[in-house]
DNA sequence: GTCGCCTGCTAAACCGTGTTAGCTTGTCGG
DNA sequence: CCGACAAGCTAACACGGTTTAGCAGGCGAC
């Protein structure tokens, strides 16, 4: 502790070179610039020896390029089960040879901006600007200053920033698409939202896509979904309450929740109502929420891919770095597919009592 | 976009002094060193003006500091639970403008010396070091090459490096606590470990020091624990079948599990039995995860202060920076406190029926 | 008058690397 | 014998700040 680091002087003068040859030697410029075999063999012998590693802030000095990128987010972190999009971030970073800087606004905008600028103080090559869960979002004056990427997001006002989001509409097609399979045909209630477009909560594009790709299949289909019940929250409570409210009026044989935490209160209201899943109800969820496998019998549901969006997003970016200068001015949206995992929660009709 | 952004040399030049000038202006440096108000007033202004902001690389360069913290955990992001810590060490950080690396080695020890080397590289100040859940951890070489300040974990070897834990023995007192305050005597079953201190899951200091703090509690007020499940895994599916086992020979007033996680299977096992919570057995959990809200009724749980804890690190990381040389060579332990929240899992043991 | 001290400021070195321009030496053609 | 050229290397500067040493001028004391 606390001897002073190897510096590249130092390895230069211990194999007795200069530290330009040190330098071009150590960044793999050696060939490119006619440096004899003998002195490259040397140099990185020693560097080995002394145990050398480059100072990043002085190459970042130099050359502008601080192989670090930044993740800003409203509250990713603290969600329990967003962060899975820091953790495929970090590690798709990490395996090309970047850090992340991870800051949290908690949605406040002065904060936004504070932390890009004092990302961009520190160089980051880029930054990815995440929400927690899909919507629209101003974006903060300083994140055009460099390469920037949406998580999980779509710019409030027109921009040139690329997006990375999950398939949604898809998803709504594959949770349909599921019902359909098992072979519903009647007594289809919608939990959370429809059964138009606006019957959504504020501002969530999710309950519009998934709307539209299930009207799709059910349409294709002939599927008349009976009810629909628009929930302001999608917590457990809503769910049970919006369950209790079907059960009063009709007898369903599918719900279609969206998402697994009101599939988690239907649960819970069927229970106590004294039906069983999936033999008089079917139940299917969405997120993949760990919630989804601790229920009896495990919840079918259509995974939001939070590890896959991280990945993507900073795969993207990267490829910005590279791609920079060719004037590519058109925002692009990456959509990442939601696959379906499979619980014991759907089953056909029974039966006579439909 | 693209423009060169402001220097310091700019700032100097534009407003008529010398970088050096500048330089003590802005770094707050003024009064101590002379500079009179005129010209502080000046740079100050044609600072604001121009929208110049220091270069972070530059500075940690030469002075050696970069405002920039690590965070290298085994799997924090991606567990449902903990990410609360990093939530709370970014917040801490940045309101003391400290910017955070976040890492995740995924357990591997060569991803956890590579992590800790890349973030010296780019001359991090210090190294919070966390495990997602508590236990003994084998340090990376590396990590003593500055402040360093473990999370959630305790050195397997002998070591001076600080350390930040939930207090789990004052945890298992509070929980022993709410079962003696509602007056529960007998029928009390543990759901997870005990009742020795070594029918624990593998590496869980945790269990450990949970049951130490029950037995402190439970013996004083002459309480003997029916009967006690070790559990390999804490999980829903676990705790069902333990809660099943306990029914099919007992008649259980009062359940103490060792997790939420386990408490939900519990309540499934009860639900599935026909039994009510809290009328006919009570149950407590620990960790207040997000589940524990979700029950019905809501689960009493002894909290695990995930934000606490990171914060906690933060500042005493630091700490650390100031206290250093001074040679304070002895390791702390800081315990952050458990705070039992209160929901409608626990009721007096109905008359009659002990 | 001169010595020392204080005020207000600056020139220059420095942190550790990347990069440009150019130097030496040897070879070969004419 | 001279010039052109290639191979192999290096001196010096740049990046954007901080820090050390010291300078000019005014002022009071002796």
């Amino acid at each position: 502790m606390g001897r002073r680091r190897v510096t590249l002087a130092d390895v230069a003068e211990a194999s007795g070179v200069s530290a330009t040859t040190a330098s071009l030697v150590l960044s793999g410029r050696a060939r490119e610039l006619r440096i004899s075999e003998e002195a490259e063999r040397r140099v990185k012998a020693t560097a080995n020896e002394l145990g050398y590693r480059r100072n990043t802030l002085s190459v970042g000095l130099r050359t502008g390029r601080s192989q670090t990128i930044g993740f800003v987010s409203d509250t990713v972190a603290s969600s329990d089960l967003a962060g899975g999009m820091i953790e495929g971030a970090v590690e798709a970073a990490h395996k090309r040879g970047f850090l992340v800087f991870v800051g949290e606004s908690g949605g406040d905008p002065a904060v936004e901006r504070a932390l890009v600028e004092t990302m961009h103080d520190r160089r980051v090559d880029g930054i990815v600007f995440a929400a927690m869960y899909t919507r629209a979002l101003a974006l903060p004056d300083g994140l055009h200053d460099g390469p920037a990427v949406l998580l999980n997001a779509t710019p409030a006002s027109r921009s040139t920033v690329h997006s990375v989001l999950p398939d949604e509409v898809g998803a709504g097609r594959s949770a349909a698409q599921v019902v359909v399979d098992a072979g519903h045909r009647a007594g289809v209630h919608l939990i959370g939202a429809g059964p138009g477009l606006e019957d959504i909560p504020p501002n969530s594009t999710a309950a519009v896509e998934r709307l539209v790709g299930m009207h799709e299949v059910f349409q294709a289909a002939g599927i008349e979904v009976v009810s629909a019940h628009r929930c302001p929250k999608w917590m457990p409570e809503d769910g049970y309450t919006a369950t209790r409210e079907v059960l009063r009026r009709h007898r369903p044989r599918m719900l279609v929740c969206f998402n697994d935490r009101l599939a988690f209160g239907a649960y819970q209201a069927l229970a106590e109502a004294g039906l069983s899943v999936p033999d008089d109800v079917s139940v299917i969820g969405f997120d993949d929420h760990p919630i989804a496998s601790w229920l009896r019998p495990r919840l079918t549901t259509v995974a939001l891919p939070h590890h896959d969006l991280g990945v993507r997003a900073v795969e993207v970016l990267l490829g910005l770095f590279e791609r920079r200068r060719r004037g590519n001015r058109t925002p692009v949206v990456h959509r990442v597919p939601m696959p379906v995992r499979v619980g014991g929660s759907v089953a056909p009709p029974r039966a006579g009592n439909a």
